[in-house]
DNA sequence: TCTCGAAAATTGTTCGTCAAGTTATCTCAC
DNA sequence: GTGAGATAACTTGACGAACAATTTTCGAGA
């Protein structure tokens, strides 16, 4: 029952997938990479859906020992996870208290929509200035199309955040990825928080996605920043009388 | 030898600091918080500085074993702060091997300057539009000025990205603060890494510092941003050249 | 009911152990 | 001598147990 790397464990909650195989097809004479994955790593990883999709209760305490029992792993690994998860801002501690998910009040979502903010608006104005469209932008945009058009909320908020994150990745910047996967998934759980209000009308997302995607086919700086700014300023005014209601 | 919490431990590299006194003045009635420090956080705090200063040698592999006899630390505990700091992208490493300070490359140095950039010219733009410059910004100005007068590479570096750093802080936003401080914590590596080699010249960042405050002063964003992105691009490329040569 | 103190719960840290993967070394055939 | 394969050494991944420090809970007594 000891050692490391078990390709699967299948403790209560979800088996912890430990694999995925990748193949570089633009350079077959490398040998196959197997990115294997490590039960911390699938902790983590498992962890940070449920929180995303509130599958844990905010406020309640998450401690290390729950974790370590329902997943059936060391406490030390347990530890490992949590630990990474305060570091994305996913959840809060202090010292020799137990980490919960943070609550969502108004302070909070000002603050994330504005960091968002200055991240997006910035990105979307040099997207436009290069014309830069990838496919992978406009596949995440079919794809949040489609899932507007079902009543799934879940799905809706998660191919939002794709799609907007598409539209980062496609500056190409590991860097800035990375400072924007940590904003926007703070915000994605905000908006779980609220994913039943029916508040977001999708259609009109929609529409203010598209409206971002010509200007930058225009080559509209300026206008890709607005409506980059107002699509921002829409959400947070939404989820702010809702917060207030 | 065993327990937990020790105020200091005096290991053979460095006595780690566990304490820090702080007094909220806005709420005399609240009780005092010593904000005390564990020896992980403190463990954390001092590889950071080693690393940002050059005391750690790139590419050479930062075993958790030399950690942890280095500072008398349980290996867990020198597992926990490597995490850490690769999390925060100070280090790098792949499953089963050691984590080493990332080498400074072309690619690396065009990314970060490229994410500094987004993040910062937005930055600028809206502290332009608001005329905020606050006491905070002036004073980390001041010690910029007082260090780039001298010829201590060092807190030349130091002292630039407090500067940068102060303007970002004054935003007040907490998230971009974080996601700024994971940028430019790297790029202070990046600086680092070239400091002994004289390519900086001083007065003229000092003027392309003033430079920018003056925009904001002056509530003009346009310029803000351009100044903003200028001296990046400056530095960038320094950097380049110098990495080329 | 309120307070104080003891007990329980939880985190911080350490030690020892083993498994699994990576790197260095050594040997042997050619 | 050189290259390939076996082998050993090193290093990380993960576990379990233990104890100290701190926070929380809860009950007894005023």
């Amino acid at each position: 029952m000891r050692g490391c790397c078990r390709a699967s464990r299948g403790g209560p909650v979800r088996g912890l997938r430990a694999q995925a195989i990748t193949f570089d097809a633009k350079d077959p004479s490398m040998p196959i990479r197997l990115a294997t994955q490590s039960i911390g790593d699938a902790l983590v990883a498992s962890l940070r859906e449920r929180i995303l999709t509130d599958q844990i209760s905010v406020g309640a305490p998450l401690t290390e020992a729950s974790v370590s029992t329902d997943y059936d792993v060391a406490r030390q690994t347990a530890k490992a996870a949590i630990e990474r998860l305060v570091g994305e801002g996913l959840l809060e501690r202090t010292a020799h208290r137990s980490a919960r998910v943070p609550e969502l009040d108004e302070a909070r979502v000002r603050d994330l929509y504005f960091a968002r903010g200055v991240v997006e608006v910035r990105a979307y104005q040099l997207l436009a200035k290069r014309r830069l469209l990838t496919e992978e932008v406009g596949r995440a945009h079919k794809v949040f199309r489609a899932a507007a058009s079902g009543t799934d909320v879940a799905s809706i908020v998660q191919t939002d955040v794709e799609f907007h994150r598409a539209l980062i990745d496609s500056l190409e910047s590991e860097r800035l990825s990375r400072a924007h996967r940590l904003i926007i998934n703070e915000n994605r759980l905000c908006l779980a928080q609220v994913q039943n209000a029916h508040l977001l009308g999708p259609e009109e997302i929609t529409r203010e996605h598209e409206g971002i995607l010509a200007a930058i086919r225009d080559g509209d700086p300026l206008r890709a920043g607005e409506l980059g700014q107002q699509h921002l300023e829409h959400a947070e005014r939404k989820l702010l009388t809702h917060l207030q209601g």
